[in-house]
DNA sequence: CAATTAATGGCAACCGGTTGCCACCCGGTT
DNA sequence: AACCGGGTGGCAACCGGTTGCCATTAATTG
C-alpha cells in the first residue's frame, strides 16, 4: 500500500501517482482516475512521515497546556481540535506541569515535527518566547508578546466589570486573590482591578500567589477572610471553587458574608454552591481563533500578519456567590 | 542542524554521526564524544519524520476519545500523557465526537502515523474492532473486545455496591438511567444492575438512552421521577449531575424524595449540589495502564500477552446525595 | 507545412535518518 | 611472516513520498 504499489498495478511512473494524488491536475484525466480507483480500492493511505520529510510540512499542530488536567484546557482543546480537524490537521497535545524548563524542552523537541505550536498560558519568559517565535510558528494564548501572534481573553475588561458590579452591590473592601507569579494573565488582571477599584477612590488588597488549583482554595480562603474584604475576585474559577468549599466548611455565609467572583467560567461553575458568579469567557472560541490565526500565518509565512493579536470579550455572569455587601 | 551538518565538521560520515547518537557502543569512545558535543553545541534535534520513515516508528501514540469536552477524559488523557512522556513518548489527541463513522475514518487515517491507538469509549462494532487491532496495535478502555486488549474500570461490580448501598437504606424502587446504546460500558452496568437487584428479589426500572450532557440530565429527571423510583442509578456522573439540576429546578429534594447515585467521580461530582454520591473510578490510572500495556505490546509483538485485559476497581463513595428511601 | 506551445508522464535527486555489508587497521597467535 | 578476529568507520541502499527537469506527443498557430 505504497505509491509504489499503485504504480506497479496501474502500470505508471511513482511520480505520476504521486501527482495524480496530490496535484490532480497536472495529470491526464483518465490516467488520474485509473490510479485514485486503485488507490481507493487498495485503500491506499499516504504515509504521512513521508510527505513531511520531503515537504517540510507535518500537517500537525501542538498545544501545550501547563496542566491537562485544568478544565480551562478542555474548552481550549475542544475548539482547537474542532478547528483543526476541519483543516486536515493533527493536534499534538503537551503537557508542560506548570515549568517552564520543561516547556522549553519540550518545544525544542517537537519544534521539527510539527508545524506551528500553540501556547497556552505559556512560562517562558518573554525572551525566550520571542526567540522561539522567530523559528516557529507560534501562537500564544493570555499572553502577550511583541512579534508573536496572540489571541487574548479580555478578561482585565472583565475584571472592571466585575469591580462595578461589587461596588455597585456596596462593596468598598474587595480583595484579589492572586494566581501563580509567572501567568501573564495573573498581572494583567490585578492591574485592571486596581485601575477600576481606583477609579471609586478605593484600593485593592492583594492575597496570593496561590497555587491554581482546588486545594489551594483553602488556604486562599482563610487568607481573603482575613484582610477582612467584603468580596474577593479570584485569579481563576478553579480556585474560586475552592475558596467557596473552604468557606462552607467554616461555616461563612456567601454571599452574607462575603462575595466570591470568579474568572473563565469553567465547566462546574454554573453548578457549585452556591453556584458562581463568574467572568464568562469564549474559551472554545479562544482555541479556535487561535487555530486559525495559526494556520494562516503557515499558510502567508514570511508576510507581515495583518492582526497581531485578537482580543476576545469577555462578560460577567451573575449567579449566587456575589450578593449585596453585609451591614456593618 | 542535520545529521550531515554534524558530520561535516566532525569529519566523519553521516552513518557515525547517526551510530554515535543511536547506539553508542558502535562506535569509538573519543569519536563518539566528539560527536555528542558537536550535537550538543549545535542544539542537534533528530527529525522525527526521517526517523519514522526509515525505523517504521514514529514515538507516537494517538488517544481517540468520544467527546474532548467530557470531564472523564480529562483524568484519562493525563494520565495516558503522563506515562506517554515518562517513555518519551508523543501524544496525538483525537476527537471522535461520538460518531462511529468518524472513529473509523480518522483510525485509519492515522494508522500509518502512529505506533499504536487507544480507544477509549470507542462506538465501533466488534467485528471492525477486531480488523483495526489485527493491523494496528490497539488497547481499548472500557469496552471487552476477544483479542484485543484492553483496560476496563470495573463499574459493574460498583454498581452492585451501588445497589447494595441503596437497598440497604430502604430503596426498592430503584431505576438505571443509561447512557448511549452504542457504549459497552452502559450495557455492562445495567446488567450489573440487574442481577443485584435480582439477588434481592427486584427489578430495575431502566430509562433511557440519554447522551451524556448535563443538558440530557433534564429529560432524564423527568423521566427518573416517571418511574416512581426512589432511586435512580445513572450511566455517569455527567449526566447525574444534570437530573441533580433539573430535580433542584422541579423542587424535588435530593435525597429526601429522591436518590441518585452517578458513575465516575468525574471533576465536579464532589462539589455539586448537593455532592453527588457515586462510583470512584480510578480513571488516571486506566490512562497509565493503558499507556503501559500499548508500549509493552509493542515492545513484544507477536507475542501472545500475558494479560489481555485489565481489571480496576471502583469504589462507592457516599456523598449527600443518596440518603433513606422516602416512607410512603 | 513548419514551428511553437501546451499537456503529460518518466527519471532521478532529494528530504534526513538507519542499517547491512564490507574494508581497513590493530594487536595477538602460531 | 602469515593468519585471525575484533573494533571502527565508510559506502550505499532504503524508508515513501515530492518535485524540478526533460523527453515525447499532440494541439495550436502563422
Amino acid at each position: 500500500m505504497t505509491i509504489n504499489d499503485i504504480a506497479a498495478l496501474t502500470g505508471v511512473a511513482a511520480s505520476t501517482v504521486s501527482r495524480a494524488l496530490s496535484r490532480p491536475d497536472r495529470v491526464n484525466r483518465v490516467t488520474r482516475e485509473r490510479i485514485q480507483a486503485a488507490a481507493r480500492e487498495l485503500n491506499y493511505v499516504p504515509n504521512t512521515q513521508a510527505q513531511a520529510l520531503s515537504s517540510g510540512r507535518t500537517e500537525t499542530v501542538a498545544l501545550l497546556v501547563s496542566d491537562a488536567t485544568n478544565p480551562f484546557y478542555f474548552g481550549l482543546i475542544r475548539g482547537a481540535q474542532q478547528q483543526l480537524r476541519a483543516a486536515g490537521h493533527a493536534l499534538l497535545l503537551i503537557d508542560t506541569e506548570d515549568s517552564a524548563e520543561l516547556e522549553n524542552h519540550l518545544l525544542h523537541k517537537v519544534r521539527r515535527s510539527v508545524d506551528g505550536v500553540i501556547l497556552a498560558a505559556s512560562r517562558l519568559p518573554e525572551q525566550t518566547l520571542s526567540v522561539i517565535a522567530a523559528e516557529l510558528p507560534v501562537v500564544t494564548v493570555n499572553r502577550n508578546v511583541p512579534r508573536v501572534r496572540s489571541v487574548v481573553i479580555d478578561s482585565p475588561d472583565g475584571v472592571m466589570q466585575a469591580v462595578e458590579h461589587l461596588v455597585s452591590l456596596g462593596h468598598r473592601a474587595i480583595a484579589y486573590v492572586a494566581g501563580p507569579p509567572s501567568s501573564w494573565a495573573n498581572e494583567a488582571r490585578w492591574r485592571a482591578m486596581r485601575t477600576a477599584m481606583a477609579r471609586h477612590g478605593l484600593t485593592a488588597a492583594r492575597v496570593g500567589p496561590f497555587g491554581v488549583s482546588r486545594s489551594s482554595g483553602s488556604v486562599a480562603a482563610d487568607a481573603l477572610l482575613n484582610t477582612g474584604a467584603t468580596a474577593g475576585v479570584t485569579f481563576n474559577d478553579l480556585l474560586a471553587i475552592g475558596i467557596l468549599q473552604r468557606l462552607a466548611e467554616r461555616g461563612v455565609d456567601v454571599p452574607g458574608e462575603i462575595s466570591v467572583v470568579g474568572c473563565d467560567d469553567i465547566f462546574g461553575a454554573d453548578f457549585c454552591s452556591p453556584p458562581l458568579t463568574t467572568l464568562t469567557a469564549p474559551i472554545e472560541q479562544a482555541g479556535r481563533v487561535a487555530v486559525s490565526m495559526l494556520l494562516d500565518h503557515l499558510e502567508h509565512l514570511g508576510e507581515t500578519p495583518s492582526r497581531q493579536t485578537v482580543l476576545l470579550p469577555t462578560h460577567l455572569t451573575i449567579r449566587q456567590s456575589s450578593g449585596p455587601a453585609p451591614r456593618r
